[in-house]
DNA sequence: ATTATCTATAGATCTATAGATAATGC
DNA sequence: ATTATCTATAGATCTATAGATAATGC
């Protein structure tokens, strides 16, 4: 698995550029929470307290920084559904895994764009391609064992599932509220009930299935 | 209602300039469907075999065009709504609604961003706010009466309702298949069953109320 | 004579580079 | 001496305009 940006072979930097290197990333960092992919070089630079050309030493296009931030946020998805999968029961993970990414969304753009770069395969950004056969083995162990656990849909793909989580995350940038857009979606992944037009439907459920709440 | 562009105390354009404008139009019109806001004015020129200023002399600014092109995406939107609400009884309105929708923006990007564009209030467009009070009237109608039906669940606010909206043309964008990002949107929306881990309730379930399907 | 169209180009807004200047560390 | 940084500017890619040219219709 390759971590570092720059091969351990070429001499590490010197004191201030590594420094600059940081605030770089760090500047960087807190636009793509904000502005997600728009985000803009000059301010990226004005943010770190550097010029332009500093930015571009370090990175030498747009693209290769970007490719770090995403990259960080890929890393930390997979982190969070391995954890999530230990923890939980089959039924249980997905679930939380769903809340959490909601949550995460709700508070940083990038992340919700990371997760679609990772999806639209037709994509920029193809040196995350590293890292989506990753991810995608515990989303994959994820859907399918709640699937044979029996609460999700058995209809539903992996890409269902991705466009789905693309689409939770565009539904709390458009101002849904994140629990709730999660909420939405845990409850539309289940296996569905019948069609029958509502009211006489509801009530046999209230007065069959009253488990959980 | 205004629904001419030109005042009609103008004089009527001359032959070759209404001509043109249709062509306009619809080149443009196509180029919305694709690529949606980022469809550009080149293009547009060029697809309606027409030079660019002879856009600009009938749209000021690509704001303009594309306002027009929204519009007609709004209006269809309302008529569509309008109808359903007619047709259907108060649960099954909003779900015909959302299946129309979701077929229609699996072939419109610009449908897509038409809804985003009414919805997030921050916005660009300014001109489009005439319809959108059109269109929050009957999707308020659809959505209180089917949770007065007793079929969607009442903690959703019309700002979710719209954000759900938004997410699942972003799904279909992200390659979900139409139709099931409907269904799924459907069962989410329904006034939810309990959380219990999972296989228990679901079967539970299936031996109480099993009416549908 | 008036109204419409075309082409070439100005303006705006970004990313990226070049070449001159400053800071590090052997 | 080497490596890093800065500013000013080139390049790319759009929207929008100006001024010269062509088509309409009284």
């Amino acid at each position: 698995m390759v971590l570092s940006q720059t091969p351990p072979t070429s001499r590490p930097l010197r004191a201030d550029a590594r420094r600059n290197r940081e605030a770089i990333v760090a500047a960087a960092d807190d636009l793509f929470r904000c502005d997600g992919m728009a985000l803009q070089m000059d301010e990226v630079a004005q943010r770190a307290g550097l010029g332009v050309g500093t930015v571009y030493r370090h990175f030498p296009t747009k693209e290769a920084l970007t490719v770090e931030l995403v990259q960080v946020r890929v890393e930390t998805t997979i982190t969070q559904a391995e954890q999530t999968i230990q923890d939980c029961d089959p039924a249980g993970a997905l679930r939380r895994f769903i809340r959490d990414m909601a949550t995460m969304m709700g508070q940083d753009l990038g992340l919700r764009e990371s997760f679609q770069v990772q999806v639209l395969a037709d994509n920029q950004l193809d040196e995350c391609v590293y890292y989506r056969q990753d991810l995608h083995v515990r989303k994959l162990a994820m859907v399918k064992r709640a699937q044979e656990a029996g609460v999700v849909r058995d209809d539903l793909g992996l890409e269902d599932f991705d466009a789905l989580m693309c689409g939770m995350g565009q539904a709390i940038v458009a101002g849904g509220n994140p629990t709730l857009m999660a909420e939405v979606l845990l409850e539309g992944l289940r296996v569905p009930r019948g069609e029958s037009d509502g009211a006489e439907a509801a009530e046999a459920e209230s007065a069959g299935a009253d488990a959980g709440e």
